[in-house]
Formats: structure tokens, sequence, C-alpha cells
DNA sequence: CTGAAAGCGCTAACAC
DNA sequence: GTGTTAGCGCTTTCAG
């Protein structure tokens, strides 16, 4: 004998729950026909579609994804993994991809992988039993091989703010050597003589970057790279950036400009720098990366270089959709976008004051 | 006819899909038996256990979840709808509620509401379609009148950081009217006469909350609650911290210790206060609410009262998750936070210096 | 402890 | 345009 799943009733005597052949039959039409009127309503005349809207709203009809999901193979969801929701840029980054998903009616399911590779593959075991639809995910280390299996069941899989030496998935990302370069391209339009870089560890490939683009700016401006003195600091928080300040008034050409790969240093720098009774940006300019709320709000507001953070969500959801209603044969595409520059008090010296305009080149 | 589904095979040669049929098959068992090592591995033989395992392994088998879903009439699935999982409040509930739910073989849907009730119930319709274990929700205005039919139709709900006045779901929050009386006790303890209350707009209850503890811990003192001076400002930014030091100034006793509701505000009172030459804290003392990473890193480290957050996600999690598994007719449970003070040098004068004692009731 | 069998609710041919 | 129909892959009695 087959099981009798609870055909559950409200307690408080509410309708029992009725499913696409009840309304079929109260409708007066096949299920096939309100298979329709939910999937394909154009295929379905008005009268008819009418009819059947009426019935579904007055039974509070509510069609079964998971039934649909087994019958077409592929569920809805789209699985993101992140290595911490709590971090601005992610926060950010899955605003974008939840809204896009939702346009386009899937859900993202939030997986937080915590700097763990293990967990990272538990979820990603879990989103291919969910039969996702695609995974956006920051792998944390290597590609996880997992990826391919789960492209081998039919789930697309777009990399974000990472990309594969292998063309093999598509990416999004911001272009970080760009970042550098226009960052220490604005310095040198303020005259800079002396620019300090305080950089996060170069084992991290943003902050490597951004220094390739720093000494690349350095270098198409006639000057040789190695101008550019770099002080590293393990961590990149405001306190990191204030010891750093030590060593950088330490230089022997003192630097007079200062390029902090991201705002926290920016902010610690800044705050060092006058205590030790410099003014920014008058004695030393100072600019940060990122552009994190605070840094318009600092005590000297910060110039810095934003990413766009929830296009980047946004994108690579529509390019995760995009690829899978394509289908199996689809190039990958690798989607990088342009860090903006705001500037701001913290590099403005005299009669300085150009925004400089926003590209992002898709 | 029947229609035939994509019976996917790699393009590469790879395996084609299998199923629970399949695995039995290969593994000389029956289907139901292979159910049981997913499900109940208890209840199966080791020998029989092993050998499935086995097959399992061999063909990379990965039960499809939509199928089991829709057998049992529930996903695994829950729902957690915030109005901005950018607001660093719920980016870290969202964490601690990923972590409890994944714990338990659970996912966790994002849905971003953006402070939009129709995107709300949008995201709620979705969630029902999903049959979703239950929902976590903080709900924009008023409690939705689809988190009863979702109950109706069998999913859990809880209610975080909100609480309904029919004591008709279950919730978890925090006690903000004790938050803002301990702030004031702290305040009273450095023997302040004169505390003024910066505040955020009343319509929050947050912000009505705190200020009734605030009162309420005057009047324990044996003082009248009227001598609480508030200062409202509509929003609560560095910004509008800053704006309000010169209301504060023109107070006629002039304040000596400052309550701000969050933050942010307490750091642009802190740094308004010090351009106009007065010294926090030995001059005002100044304290915030929420206990933000940049309080620590403030120039001046600022006391704030924290909110047990992950935790929040957490115990809401397991909360639904107990409630689903009870069934119909469990009685529904409130839990509610104590905040938690930790003192910095934005009120420590001279000797002053006790960290207060965390206390989370649950 | 294992096997057999009956669907869960929906989709997508295909026939009319 | 609409109706008919055969499962999608799994869970869960119930009988051995």
């Amino acid at each position: 004998m087959p099981s009798e799943p609870r055909r559950r009733t409200t307690k408080g005597g509410g309708k029992p729950l009725t499913g696409i052949r009840e309304v079929a039959r109260l409708a007066g039409v096949s299920v096939g026909t309100v298979s329709n009127v939910l999937n394909r309503p154009e295929k379905v005349s008005a009268a008819t579609l009418q009819r059947v809207e009426q019935v579904i709203e007055r039974l509070d009809f509510v069609p079964n994804r998971s039934a649909a999901d087994l019958r077409t193979g592929r569920s809805r969801m789209i699985g993101l993994v992140v290595p911490d929701i709590t971090n601005p840029f992610f926060a950010e980054v899955a605003r974008g991809a939840v809204d896009a998903a939702s346009r386009q009616g899937y859900v993202v399911v939030l997986c937080n992988s915590d700097q763990d590779i293990d967990k990272q593959n538990g979820y990603l075991d879990v989103l291919e039993e969910q039969r996702v639809a695609g995974v956006l995910i920051n792998p944390i280390g290597a590609i996880p091989t997992r990826l391919s299996r789960l492209r081998d069941r039919g789930s697309g899989v777009v990399l974000v703010d990472r990309t594969a030496k292998v063309s093999d998935y598509s990416s999004v990302g911001v272009d970080d050597v760009r970042g550098g370069q226009v960052a220490v391209e604005h310095l040198l339009g303020l005259h800079a003589r002396h620019i300090a870089m305080v950089n996060g560890p170069s084992s991290l490939r943003q902050c490597s970057d951004r220094r390739r683009g720093a000494r690349r700016a350095l270098a198409n401006a006639g000057r040789s790279a190695d101008d550019l003195v770099e002080i590293v600091s393990p961590t990149m928080t405001i306190h990191a950036g204030v010891d750093a300040v030590e060593r950088l008034l330490a230089l022997d050409p003192r630097p007079d400009a200062i390029f902090c790969t991201n705002d926290l240093l920016a902010i610690g720098v800044t705050r060092a720098l006058s205590q030790a009774g410099y003014t920014v940006p008058d004695d030393i300019a100072v600019m940060g990366y990122d552009d994190v709320d605070l840094a318009a709000e600092a005590p000297v507001p910060l110039t810095s270089i934003g990413q766009p953070k929830y296009e980047l969500g946004q994108v690579a959801t529509d390019l995760l959709l995009n690829e899978i209603s394509v289908g199996n044969g689809v190039k990958h595409e690798r989607v990088v976008f342009q860090p903006q520059l705001t500037v701001r008090a913290s590099t403005t010296r005299e009669r300085e004051s150009a925004d400089a305009p926003a590209t992002a080149s898709v």
C-alpha cells in the first residue's frame, strides 16, 4: 500500500491542499491547460485564461515548485557561494544577485563558505542535490573540482571576482590592475614627487594586481617603477594604517602622496599623519580603495577607488542565467568592470576638484 | 505520448544521470534499501550499507532533492526575508542563520525586501511555491497576512528583531529597552550629572525602546526621567552626529555625558566635540550603540552596546526548525537576548576601566 | 532487515 | 487551443 502523505488541512478549517488537477476540474478544463495558464498564458484563449485564473484565485492555489522542478530536471534556484556575507563587498554582490535572479523568477541560496574549503565543498554538494540552475562562486583557493561535476549535471557556473586560468568558466570581476594604475595616475596628476603605497599581503591577488597597476602608472609617466615605495601590512585595518605611518615617515625622501590599497588603511594613515602634525592633503595626499561608506564621512573625506559591487552580482547572475538558457555550447564570457575614482578632500589641493568620470566597460 | 525529458549525457562522455534505482540495481538491493541508506543508515546492515555506499561513490550518485521534496511535501529550505542584506546587522544574522540551517541539512534562500512591501510579499509568494520548511522574517510594516497562509500550508514562521502583538508567532529579538537602560546606567556610574541622548526618529521601534530604557534608568536612580534631554536626528549617520553637537552645546546645563543610539552618531558627536575643543571623555563622555567594528577603531575608541546578531540568526533558525519538527500544536516562543555593554576609552575617566559582563539570557 | 509498489504535483509531447 | 497521458526520482507503508 502506498503511503498517505499528510493531506494537511488547516486546523482552523482552512482549505485542503489543492493541486493543478483540482483547479482544472473546477474550471472545467484539463490539467494541461492549467499548466499552460501558469507557464505560457499567451497560448491560452482569453476566456479560458480568465476562468482558470479566477479558480486559482478562489482556491488560493499556489503551484508546487518541487513538482515542476522534478519534472523539468532543474530547479529555479541559483547558489551563491561567498567566503563571508558579512563582508560589505559580498553583501552588495549578493544584493545584486538576488535582485537579478528574482527578476527572472529565480531564487538565491546563500552559502557562506567562511574561508573553509571543506565547508565550501559541502555547500557545492548540497547545491548539486538541489539540481540548481547554476552557481555563483568566489572560490577559496583553487577552483573546486566539484564545479566541473556540477556543470556535467547541467548547472551553470560563474566565477565572481576571480578568474580561472583556464577560460573554462565564465567570470565577472573588476580590473584591479587598472584600479592601481588609476590611483597612482591621480596622485601623479597632483604633481606628487614621492609616492608610497601601503599594501596588504601580496598573496592576495587584489593586492598584487593593484601594485602592478601602480607601478605601471609610474612607468607610463616615464618614471622608474621602483620609485614606488611599498609598505606591506599584514592586515588591512585602521590600526594597521596607523602603524604604517611610522615607517612611512622614516622614508628618506618623505612621501608626499600615499596610496593605500583599502580605505581602512587610508583612514588609519590619515589619522596618524594628522596626529604627527602633518596636514592631509596639503603636506601629504592620501587615498584609499573600495570607497566604503565610511570614506565619504571620514574626518578628511577620502579619495577612493570604488568597485561596482551591485552590478557585479547582477551581471554575474544575468550571465549565468543566459548561459543556462543557451545551453551546453556556450563559450564562456569574462566580464571585467572598471574601477571608479571618486575624488574627495584627501587629495584635493588648491583648486583641484575634478571628479573623474566613471567608466564601466562591460 | 509522454515527453522524453532530456536524459542528459555529458558531452564529454560523462556518465548518464543515475537515480536511486540504478544504484539499487548495481548494489543488488531494492530502492527502498538505498533510500534507507540515504536517510536512515542505522537501519541498514553494515554489509549492505557498505556495498551501497560503494556503488554510490562509483556512480557519483547525488540524490535529487526535488524528488524527495515532492514526495514529502516539504522542501529542506528556509526563507530569510530581510530589508537589506547590506546592513551589517542583517548580514550577521544571515551568517548565523545559514550556519545553523546548514548544520541541520537545510538551505537558506535569501530574500532582500529592500524596504518594499510589494517586494516582500512577492518573496513570500515565491517561498510558498517552494513549500519552504519555514521563513525567518524581519517584516516591513505590519505583519504580512501572507505569513498566516504560509503557516496554513505547513511552513514555520519566526519573526526576527520584531515581535507580533499577537503572540501568534515565535520571535527572537534583543531587548532594546534594556539596552537603553544599561547605557544610561553606565553613564550614571560615571557620576554624570547632565545626560543627553542623541536619538533617531522615534518612529523606529529601536529608538523609542532605547529612549524608554534610558528614562527608566534615570527614574531608577531617583531622578526625574525628564532630566534626559533628547536630541532627535532624522538620520543616524556620522554627519548627523556632527550636526547634533551644535544643539548639544547650546543646552543650558551643558551635558557631561551623551548617549547616542547608534555608533555612527556617536562617532560624529565625538569628532565635532573634539573640534569644538572638548575632550572626550574627560569633558564629556560619549557612548554609542550597536558596537560595530568601527567603534573599537575610532580615534577615541567608543563605548558601545552590542547585540548578539549571529546568535540571533542562529537561534531563530533553531527555533524554526524545532517548531517544524514538533508540528502544528507548538506554542510560540519568544526569545529575548540581552544587549551587551563594552566599555572603551570614550567613557573611561580616571581609573574607570571595568568591562561589563555580557549576559545572553535565552 | 529487505523488497515491492503506489504515487507526490506537475510538464510537455502529441493527438484532436 | 485544449485534452490525454506517461512519467520525473524519490519515500514510505506493508508484507515477507
